[in-house]
DNA sequence: GTATGCATGTAATACGTTACATGATTGT
DNA sequence: ACAATCATGTAACGTATTACATGCATAC
């Protein structure tokens, strides 16, 4: 069937869960937002659109508006709602932080949408643990082979280290913070 | 013309820029170090390497092995140098930062190859100074749209503030790295 | 009345992904 | 003898990229 959903397609799926939008706003949040890393072009949004459309996950609203500009904004449907929460639940396997990192993050902020605070913060552990697993990885690594790389290489590797450091200290710290506000509720 | 160079293509052709490898171990590169976001899939890497041959950036080496087994691999030729330092030295525009940072990182991991330790420091410079810059439009966004957000979105937003925080103290430090190599030498 | 922004689309192309396929060599 | 690893490829498919195209609305 029309199975797989591509990381766009969850990211305009994603962003239709809470309010509807057209596509013409969906692409200014990817060009404004921080969303940034994805295209904004028509050529892209479009047809994804009309692909989560023809897979009955997202569908147009009527367009209760007084301008008479043509715009049709979509919303996710009930069966949107439960791919977009299939996809945020699924395992997070080993290795996946390093080939799928950006739609971790993705998934992760989505996460409040479609998932309840202690699945959120189940999420965030497996998320945590990963990127403390992969980072503890390339630490090795870099004693191993920093020796004989190029001063650029060498450079690079450490780059990479320190990102995932800063990502595993950001989970460690998001972990602890959902933990207090969830006692004050 | 062949014109166009994909990333995945700048990534071969970066390996093989100082000594010649095979598509295999080119997989295993990309499936065994932290190159790992790159696929390992042969059908991504050999029809690559077979265009990078045909637009003559790359070309079989003669295959002086003991070993019977078939192998070919491939060194970059003097057009592929070129046309390396031509991609590493290519201007960096206000938001490659945001939308194409993994490249970014991929051609100054590369230019230690290609490039004399002058135009190095000024490639790093001019990443330091975007990433900067970037760090400081993400906390701007961050203080004026946070408080509207749900938890997990703005989660996702601080990580993605402190990455490239992470990011602009790493090059700050690379270059401090480099200019004091710079005086002992 | 003309430029800018809103709003949606299509067509050509090239590329990466996945799955399938083959065979030689080494180790046990 | 068999499994694992080395080593290279092809075919089908979907999708992102780029460029082109259209038209309405608003502001000046």
């Amino acid at each position: 069937m029309g199975r797989s959903i591509s990381v766009l397609e969850y990211a305009l799926l994603g962003s239709v869960a809470g309010s509807p939008l057209s596509g013409y706003e969906l692409r200014r949040r990817f060009l404004e937002t921080p969303m940034r890393h994805f295209s904004d072009s028509p050529g892209s949004i479009y047809p994804a659109l009309k692909r989560l459309a023809r897979k009955g996950l997202v569908a147009p609203v009527p367009t209760a508006e007084r301008s008479r500009r043509r715009k049709t904004a979509f919303r996710a449907t009930p069966a949107g709602q439960r791919a977009l929460r299939a996809w945020i639940t699924e395992p997070i396997t080993r290795g996946d932080v390093v080939s799928a990192l950006p739609e971790l993050k993705l998934r992760f902020a989505f996460s409040g949408a479609v998932l309840g605070m202690a699945e959120v913060v189940h999420l965030l552990e497996k998320l945590e643990r990963e990127l403390r697993f992969y980072a503890a990885d390339l630490a090795a690594y870099y004693r191993k082979v920093a020796p004989g790389m190029s001063l650029t290489g060498r450079l690079a590797l450490e780059n990479g280290l320190y990102e995932y450091r800063a990502n595993a200290r950001w989970a460690s710290r998001a972990l602890a913070g959902m933990k207090r506000e969830a006692k004050n509720s």
